[in-house]
DNA sequence: TCTTTGCATGTTACTTTGTTGCAATACAGT
DNA sequence: ACTGTATTGCAACAAAGTAACATGCAAAGA
């Protein structure tokens, strides 16, 4: 996946800070879903772990990252696919986690649709499944 | 959902305590899965916080109940199926998730299966639906 | 009956995850 | 380069979860 942070947040009126490019930087590196956690270590002091909180906040709100959590209910995030937008994250694929390296992998399925019963709206759903990833399974 | 604590416990080698039967009754009594704060609130100092943790984990690893994770990663409990046991969970239902009460529901209906892509072994899928409830849908 | 054993609980303290308020700083437009 | 505003860093806090240890209690054995 391919990013320019530059453009990115020059499309979504955000301003351009060292921190946000960082933070687009190492999460576009990884061809997994990184976690809060191992973000904050990565970054070390480089970006104050309250930052961080924001940055990762804004980046939802706008629809550049998505979140996703893990078992643990830590979260995850991963770089959104280009048509998300604030309005709408279309980041509707089956998630992949890993129960032995933990990784989380967006898969590059859509989530089957479910008829929900009389009287509930459904406006998301949300699809994770567990077990054991290609690179673990050798 | 109607559920007998002292054989719930006895069936499963745990001993019978009135912290355990006071879990199993406040949970069986709602119709929704209940958060881990939720149910602290509930027993004030009734039950120690640590103690309630600890039985919601022997709980789940048991098989007696499974734990969904709302949007913040915060632990909501429901009552398994009676099918499900410390070996395998047999919960494998669309949870919903309402956007405005917060209340998760178990779904009467089936997790519909994903095929996997090469290499990727899944145990086990999780699908939570975000939106209205029934109640709130008035 | 008295003692031993083992599980369950309670208490305290700690770690991790996430939030809030405010002062200092960096950025974008002129 | 100047200036208003958004962003950052800091400190303090709050909530969620865990670890270590002491006490309590009930069943089994002497």
């Amino acid at each position: 996946m391919k990013i320019n942070p530059a453009n990115l947040l020059k499309e979504h009126d955000l301003k351009h800070t060292k921190q946000r490019v960082r933070v687009l930087e190492e999460i576009a590196m990884d061809n997994a879903a990184i976690s809060q956690p191992e973000l904050e270590k990565r970054f070390g002091n480089e970006i104050d772990r309250v930052t961080l909180y924001r940055i990762l906040n804004i980046y939802e709100e706008k629809g550049i990252l998505h979140r996703v959590l893990d078992r643990n209910g830590t979260a995850n995030y991963a770089i959104c696919s280009p048509s998300c937008t604030a309005e709408v994250h279309h980041d509707e694929h089956v998630h992949f986690n890993c129960t032995i390296c933990q990784k989380i992998y967006c898969l590059n399925i859509v989530v089957p649709s479910v008829k929900m019963p009389e009287g509930y709206l459904a406006s998301t759903i949300n699809s994770t499944a567990y077990g054991i990833c290609k690179s673990c399974n050798k």
